[in-house]
DNA sequence: ACAATGCTTCGGCTACCATCGAAGCATGAA
DNA sequence: TTCATGCTTCGATGGTAGCCGAAGCATTGT
């Protein structure tokens, strides 16, 4: 009659220290993996994932499907807003927490995913064929219109014909590591990437190991010219 | 460096279930007694104690000491709007809770309070004194006024003198039980409330035990002749 | 096909914390 | 004063949940 779940359900789960810190590392609207959240809050993969799930059960995160990746991300703004209002109690008990700085520039503005361009760079070029209604994207499909076509065969020189392949779409958008928003991945993706490498636009840093994307001066030009949005 | 109490304290306090119904019951602004919270959460005094100095430290609520009773109280509106939030998303899962009702109506109308009026109507005095700076009031301070003695002797022939009391003040502010607000309580409190007896506008009910004040149809129309709100 | 990566499930261990009995203060009443 | 009531502190107990090692799926790449 008088007892239940309630509130003390939702708010045990954010309870837990573990599952707090994954929780405050997704307030910036960003989306992780569930590796990436296990380092941020100090457990184990397999500890992460229990958690995770109870998080999702409580409907307080919702996964992401992204190839061998499992991307979570805050349900909604209510659960960010709840958690503001949590995190400004807290605060007034004089429990301040110091908040992670965003990590290396570079890789946050142009980075390889796999094998296409993700970063501040790749979220604005999906951004731009979006707007320029290039591509039509519903959730997470991503189509290539007929004015698409043209555009990449003017521009790029790639041909539709390029871009087949037996188990791979030629459109899918990605979640992008450091921005929240969606870039695009798919042999489209591959293409656009190497096309910009062949045309001495960009190339992978040398660093082994490193996802850097650098862009020379002129290719950061002429990828402004095309995909730009104003702001620089 | 990324670790510290943060979100999770706070929300670790709300998510126990015992916390979670004690908070819930503090949800409509009203302050409960230590052992009203007990009751209200299912478990014995001395767990509830522990609960509440922990919600104390943790600022979530707030304790007035009021005679041999300890009124809990949440801190402020932030506290509730947290709580709200907590709910709504609680809610979204499927988990409602069944409010539970209003009481007894007449026990909310009015009732005695050890010895003086409480209630809807204690309330309602209150406010109107203090309206009319018949008394003023500064937090649990409350001092009767010059203007408040000639009103006091000219409606309900008290005179100040009756008022005195070794070890009791005239004037109190008192948390009502089912209302959020103060009602008055001291000597004159009390001497107004066997004042209204003694004029036969209002008697204690005969059903032992219970602490219902049943107001006579005369005395319901003089008392709020004295001190109506215009809302009945 | 095989290997590698990312994530999940299972099992046992450990630590924490809610809970209550008993006793100790504090306030108010007789 | 002495008693009663309300609340707190202390100590011990027990249940629960976080945690990780090891093994099991799933997806992708060679």
């Amino acid at each position: 009659m008088k007892s239940g779940p309630d509130i003390a359900l939702v708010a045990s789960l954010v309870g837990d220290p573990a599952r707090a810190n994954m929780l405050t590392a997704l307030m910036n609207g960003r989306a992780l993996t569930a590796s990436e959240l296990a380092q941020e809050a100090g457990i184990t993969p397999q500890t992460a994932s229990s958690h995770l799930a109870k998080l999702e059960a409580g409907g307080l995160v919702e996964p992401e499907k992204q190839g061998r990746h499992r991307y979570y991300r805050l349900t909604d703004d209510d659960v960010a807003g709840v958690l503001e209002g949590l995190a400004g109690l807290a605060a007034r008990t004089g429990h301040m927490r110091v908040r992670t700085g965003p990590k290396d520039p570079a890789l946050r503005r142009a980075r390889i995913c796999y094998d296409h361009l993700a970063g501040d760079l790749g979220v604005q070029m999906l951004d731009s064929l979006r707007e320029r209604h290039l591509v039509k994207q519903k959730k997470q499909e991503i189509e290539l219109t007929a004015e698409g076509e043209r555009f990449l065969a003017r521009h790029l020189q790639i041909s539709p014909d390029m871009l087949s392949h037996p188990r791979r779409p030629v459109c899918k958008a990605c979640l992008d590591w450091s921005e929240r928003r969606h870039h695009l991945a798919g042999t489209l993706g591959a293409a656009m990437m190497q096309r910009f490498a062949e045309l001495k636009w960009a190339a992978r840093d040398p660093t082994p190991g490193s996802r850097v994307v650098n862009f020379t001066r002129a290719g950061e030009k002429q990828f402004a010219a095309l995909f730009g949005n104003g702001k620089d």
